[in-house]
RNA sequence: GGGGGGGUAGCGAAGUGGCUAAACGCGGUUGACUGUAAAUCAAUUCUCUCCGAGUUCGGCGGUUCGAAUCCGUCCCCCCCCA
């Protein structure tokens, strides 16, 4: 099994530059773990590692697509599971850094998604009691899983079940297994401190020109129908251009926004993986550096 | 000094005698998550020994079987005239 150290953590939590000296201490490369940075337009919303914090150390799975196209877990899947083999082939350690965990346990698990999502239909007719009506006609053990107002996740399922296979079905043949060896940290700062993190880092965004990146991509109405516009950061200043709030404002509902988004992040990872909880410090660091450099030692079965 | 408006849970804001511990929104908290995931969704949010009970709607006093809602009085805020 190959090894593969994660650097976890809600936003603002200093990954990309833990990740930065990780790497130069433990040999290693970095994958991007983010659904946002893939982005190449947006650097400065997406708090983008530039090309000098890189200090030289490879990145992939950034500025992959442009910002007006789609993407999602199954092209990160593949994009972090083939840049793993990558660099391990290489001799070196792959660092998987980022904060969107649902990305981090599809690649890292045996999450399987198959080659269809073209074809979706969105049912605008319907309405979400109906869906769910329809889904628990198609795959009833979804339906257990999945709230009716949720319809997202409903008209998913819906459309998977259409095709063929149930999305139960699907995921019944799965091990939930990692398929990997796996040394995961999440970055642990006490509330006040990572609150205040994040609102010192939307200063340094406004300071290097947040407001002019949202003006030069999406002032157009349509252009905020891209997927890259739910980016938090991004949907808020839709209140700007429409509803003509100050930027003041605008920079408060990223605050709000952000803080719950680091909220729902801690939960994942809570709950979705055992995980080594790092509170940072310069003396804990040389703690996980000693835990990893063990956990690289050990050969593994 | 005169006229008008207003003080409701952390914030905004409904409610104008019983169905009201008090709509709704925001914020907070907890949680779900297998193709939009920085997305989407749920629960919860006066207090307690939380199946039940106790205190709330600027303060105090009153009317009433019963008041956030009516009356008196006091305090505070906003607008207009002087």
């Amino acid at each position: 099994m190959k090894k593969v150290l994660v650097i976890a953590g809600p936003t603002a939590s200093g990954k990309t530059a833990l990740s930065i000296r990780l790497a130069k201490a433990l040999n290693g490369e970095i994958i991007s773990g983010d659904s946002q940075q893939v982005y190449r337009e947006l650097n400065v919303g997406t708090a983008k590692i530039t090309e000098e914090a890189k200090q030289g150390v490879p990145h992939y799975g950034l500025d992959l697509v442009s910002y007006d196209q789609a993407y999602s877990v199954k092209d990160f899947q593949t994009m972090a599971r083939s840049a793993i083999e990558e660099i391990s082939d290489k001799h070196k350690l792959p660092i998987l850094v980022g904060g969107t965990g649902f990305y981090l346990k599809a690649s890292l698990y045996d999450y399987v998604f198959e080659d269809e999502m073209a074809q979706d239909e969105t049912f605008d007719e319907l309405s979400n009691d109906e869906l769910y009506a329809q889904l628990k006609n198609l795959d009833p053990k979804a339906t257990e899983k999945i709230h009716p107002n949720n319809r997202k996740r409903v008209l998913r399922a819906l459309n998977i079940a259409l095709k063929g296979e149930t999305k139960s079905d699907r995921e019944a043949k799965q091990k939930h297994e990692a398929l990997y060896d796996v040394f995961m940290l999440v970055m642990d700062h006490p509330k006040a401190v990572l609150d205040q993190r994040i609102e010192e880092r939307l200063d340094r965004q406004f300071m290097y020109g947040l407001k002019d990146e949202v003006e030069r991509y999406f002032s157009r109405a349509e252009q905020r129908q891209y997927q890259s516009f739910q980016a938090i950061g991004y949907k808020e200043w839709k209140a700007y251009f429409d509803e003509h709030l100050s930027v003041d404002e605008i920079k408060q509902k990223i605050v709000i926004a952000t803080r719950q988004y680091a909220k729902r992040q801690l939960t994942w990872f809570r709950h979705q993986f055992n995980a080594y909880w790092y509170k940072p410090s310069p003396e804990n660091e040389k703690l996980v550096i000693q835990a990893i450099q063990a956990w690289l030692d050990k050969e593994i079965l």
